[in-house]
DNA sequence: TTAATGTTTTAAAGCGCTTTAGATAAATTT
DNA sequence: AAATTTATCTAAAGCGCTTTAAAACATTAA
């Protein structure tokens, strides 16, 4: 391995000279700087970024814990992260927690071991107790922000769709078609900002239609596949809604499969509206009607926001809500009263 | 921060015995031990990961160059990456090449000066023409592994799918209900490992029932939905095969989508399978007959590989191949011909 | 009691870089 | 030509850890 000190000895320079040049720092006449850099070109030297980090307190890494990147909305997440943090010149030390708490406190202390300059946490949607380790990440000055979801009480900084637009919009739109009996399917932790913006937007429409009564929020066990097919098998088996929406894509692909079970048709008995517009949204036989969150946009901001906080620590709070679209596609249709 | 020079301190020994201390080593007594310990735990300490990799000229890091996490198919790949890495206490730095040659070689350089380990590379599907980044691995002597994909000249260790293996099951089965003309959707790059060993399976199974003259190939040029769509609308235009496979599950569902437009019903008129078994293959309305790779296990062979390679560093080659398992749904069913 | 052996402990060097303060050389001013 | 100022360069310390070789101490054997 070659190393400064080797480019340093055959330039006949000084090491510190060596680190003056390959940094590209005043101080140094054109000619050395010249010779240096051939030389260094010459023996194929590379830095060594650990010795570098630890010389400068300073590692350029960013450390990522996000809950599951097997969900293809994570996946998209995390490719955008990676895709804005190289261009900032960060690396990203990524890790899953498979959506266990614990699991994010040990990957948050092995970053911190690691030092890592900054974090970026996709928090579980599990429900949890212990804040300690937030609390601590402030009291230790370690720049972190939460991505997509986060606790409301801990942390200063965080980047997330406006769920409450997202819904409200949603909502507004089924009610425009002439539905009246919109069911909400949620996830398990109806506090967790994720599920609660979201019932807000909902309420907000239907309290403005004057619809509130009609209100129906089924919290499902699992956000899931198969906790929405069985939560709307269940619900179909006693009343029939004129529109079901979901917090996500994928549970109410379940809610299709038990609509199409108990005999129904989407949308012409009943539309159905997902949340996320993952990638699969479009390319399935009926696409769905969903609201589209921008991860792009939600991911620059994050990379560029715990940036911002690593490099001017006097950053206070930043709240970020990132606006949603909604993207019709063709489960969702006007009300039978209403002609087609 | 604290650092084991405070700790030291403290407890009023040199920094070697706490060193030992931490890192469980023998020769220190029970009784210095026990004070280190305690004082460590009072103090906070936690230990500088980057200090340790310079001293030790190990970072207990791999780096992962992957296409594109976007695909759930990879997201989930690195999913199971992070878990076993993270159980083998190495952590992962991951960056997405977004499927760009020239992206894979700039990341390869940052690991390296990174000092990463070892490094996992998820290999871009377009076409390569210049190895140097390679042959420099080898040559310094990088522990480097390929996963689900590689080029048979450069590296000795790969993990993939057989996915010759894989095409002979499934055509074999398409064969056994009775079709004859089943086409291959594949990949721009008919070279690719992923592309070339699936058409070699499905030769081999064409073959056997003398069907070799049917063989039907479709290059498409990206391996995507839209690529998959327009491709077997063509084909459609000019005759209707008995059923249609592909390298992936998207692709197909792009076919799906042309096949429904040209007015014939799968599996009824036309069977399809897909590749790979994405989460959203089996939740999609007409669940999706697939061949499923298995990801865990490529991934925990692929950790497992290159540490070994990190730790010993004497292996010589090891190229892996994982079974695939046939995954019948309901896109496939007999031909029209035999009864149903 | 001394020598020999074994156990604990530590001083010091080193990992590859950055940075500071001072040395040296060159350019400018009187 | 000497005195300043300015531009280049470098010695040395330091980042927080590991490791080696030797020192210090305790134990056992002779």
């Amino acid at each position: 391995m070659v190393t400064l000190k080797d480019v340093a000895q055959k330039a006949g320079v000084s090491e510190a000279t060596v680190s003056l040049v390959l940094n590209e720092r005043p101080g140094v006449s054109p000619k050395t700087r010249a010779k240096v850099l051939a030389l260094a070109h010459e023996l194929g030297y590379s830095p060594n970024a650990v010795a570098r980090s630890l010389a400068m307190n300073k590692t350029s890494t960013i450390g990522l814990v996000v809950t599951d990147i097997e969900n293809p909305f994570y996946g998209s997440l995390v490719h955008f992260l990676s895709e804005h943090a190289q261009k900032q010149n960060y690396s990203l030390l990524i890790a899953a927690s498979g959506d266990e708490i614990e699991n994010e406190d040990s990957i948050i202390n092995v970053f911190l071991s690691r030092q890592v300059d900054g974090i970026i946490i996709v928090p579980s949607q599990n429900v949890r107790t212990n804040y300690q380790i937030f609390k601590m990440l402030k009291k230790r000055d370690i720049p972190f922000v939460f991505a997509v979801s986060y606790y409301p009480e801990y942390g200063d900084a965080f980047v997330m769709t406006d769920y409450r637009a997202g819904s409200y919009k949603l909502t507004k739109y089924l009610l425009s078609l002439g539905h009246k009996k919109i069911v909400h399917l949620t996830g398990p932790n109806s506090e967790a900002p994720l599920n609660k913006e979201r019932i807000r937007g909902y309420h907000e429409a239907l309290d403005e239609c004057g619809l509130a009564d009609k209100s129906e929020i089924i919290s499902c066990s699992k956000a899931d596949f198969f906790s929405g097919y069985q939560e709307v098998k269940q619900l179909l088996s006693v009343e029939k809604p004129d529109a079901i929406i979901s917090i996500n894509d994928i549970m109410i692909l379940g809610a299709r499969k038990a609509i199409s079970e108990a005999g129904y048709k989407v949308p012409k008995d009943i539309s159905i509206a997902g949340y996320d517009d993952v990638s699969f949204a479009s390319i399935i036989e009926t696409p769905l009607t969903t609201v589209k969150q921008n991860i792009e946009e939600i991911a620059r901001l994050s990379i560029d926001l715990v940036i911002k906080k690593i490099e001017d620590h006097t950053i206070v709070r930043s709240r970020l809500l990132v606006a949603p679209e909604l993207i019709l596609r063709d489960t969702t249709a006007p009300h039978s009263d209403q002609g087609a």
